[in-house]
DNA sequence: TCTGGGGTCCTAGGACCC
DNA sequence: TCTGGGGTCCTAGGACCC
């Protein structure tokens, strides 16, 4: 028997969960974002796909999506708790299936390792048990590591399965722009492109001397073997553990004078700090993330003098930190982060590069 | 036209030490 | 007067993902 990943992937998770709870609002296009208020400041959080035809995604901000949007759609506030819940059970209900090893890696994916002749049937298996335990449907990827997995499944979408391999990778992917691949954004993509390499196929190809002087050694070899679709393939059941805790908020008014920036630190920081503060950790760094008019976002960071478990001592450094700031320049407040200590985590030449949680 | 909120990991370059 | 090599730690920022 062989070992395959799966790449399980919620379709339209949040708006899913939506339709859910108000069965009218199937066959409708439907925005969820912000509170709900199109005319605010806020981002749309996830479309249904009738509301995806009209050009609406994530990451748009609400009232350009208001803009789109026809005159029956319908725009919800998130709601996390819920999705938090559905999650929950999407999760159990897959870790459940005989012989699965699951890695969560957001609200709505995880990997799941098995060890199969028929890895389709086993995809199979794992849709039919999330639609019958919380009335969701997924799409998933097969394949013979991570990184082919994950690809595999945006070819699924919505509701299927496909398979990414070895055997098929450059005959599916190799014409492809380096864009396609997980871990490689609109800047990585550019410098490739000065460097001649525009298809996935051609960054396997390409010199890795060369992609070490331009991403550095670790980086530039990870893109090299990306452009082959090699990845890591151990699926770690281990629960994630988070590293440091944020809070960012979008004002619907920019803050204007130093109190009221002052004031903002003195909530943001105290937020985040008690998150920290739940899981018993000092926390070792502050960071403050600001935008300059008129849209470049900028984080600072300051490592304190020493280890804190003193809520008032990391108030006093995001306020000193604070007081840094330009005073030149029209400058909003996005959030704080509060770094913890970390936990104990081996090698690092034994990690992947991969953003995120992989 | 107006841009979220939650995260992770990597690199460059300076300071400092032996 | 001219000038090593290696290592670690830290700051600052970049890039990407869900």
């Amino acid at each position: 028997m062989a070992d395959w990943v799966l790449h399980v992937d919620m379709d339209q998770f949040i708006a899913a969960v939506e339709v859910l709870r108000r069965p009218e609002l199937a066959g409708v296009p439907v925005i969820v974002g912000g509170r709900g208020d199109p005319t605010e400041r806020a981002v749309v959080s996830t479309a249904s796909y009738e509301a995806r035809a009209f050009g609406i995604g994530s990451g748009m901000p609400l009232k350009i999506a208001a803009r789109k949007a026809p005159e029956h759609a319908v725009f919800l506030p998130v709601d996390h708790q819920a999705y938090e819940a559905a999650s929950h059970e999407v999760m159990a209900t897959l870790r459940a299936l005989p012989g699965a090893v699951l890695e969560v890696i957001g609200w709505d994916e995880c990997f799941l390792g098995v060890s199969s002749d028929a890895p389709e049937s086993v995809a199979g298996s794992a849709q039919t048990a999330v639609l019958d335990a919380t009335g969701l449907h997924c799409s998933v990827g097969i394949g013979d590591n991570k990184v082919r997995a994950k690809i595999a499944t945006e070819f699924g979408k919505p509701r299927g399965m496909f398979r990414l391999t070895a055997a098929n990778w450059f005959e599916v992917m190799g014409e492809k722009p380096t864009r396609d691949l997980w871990g490689v954004g609109p800047k990585v993509s550019k410098r490739l492109a000065d460097h001649g390499v525009k298809t996935i196929r051609e960054l396997a190809d390409a010199d890795e001397q060369e992609l070490i002087g331009e991403f550095g050694p670790r980086m530039g070899v990870w893109y090299r073997e990306l452009g082959s679709g090699i990845g890591p393939r151990v699926v770690d059941p281990t629960p994630w553990v988070a590293r440091s805790h944020s809070r960012e908020t979008t004002y619907q008014q920019n803050l204007t004078t130093a109190e009221e920036v002052e004031a903002a630190i003195r909530t943001l920081a105290g937020s985040s700090f008690d998150d920290c503060a739940a899981e018993g950790r000092p926390v070792v760094r502050v960071h403050l993330k600001v935008r300059y008019a008129p849209f470049e976002t900028k984080t600072f960071g300051r490592k304190l003098p020493a280890p804190t478990e003193s809520r008032d001592e990391f108030i006093e450094a995001a306020l000193a930190l604070g007081r840094t700031l330009d005073g030149e320049r029209e400058v909003r407040l996005l959030g704080v982060r509060a770094e913890m200590t970390m936990p104990d985590e081996g090698d690092a030449s034994e990690r992947t590069p991969v953003r995120g949680r992989i």
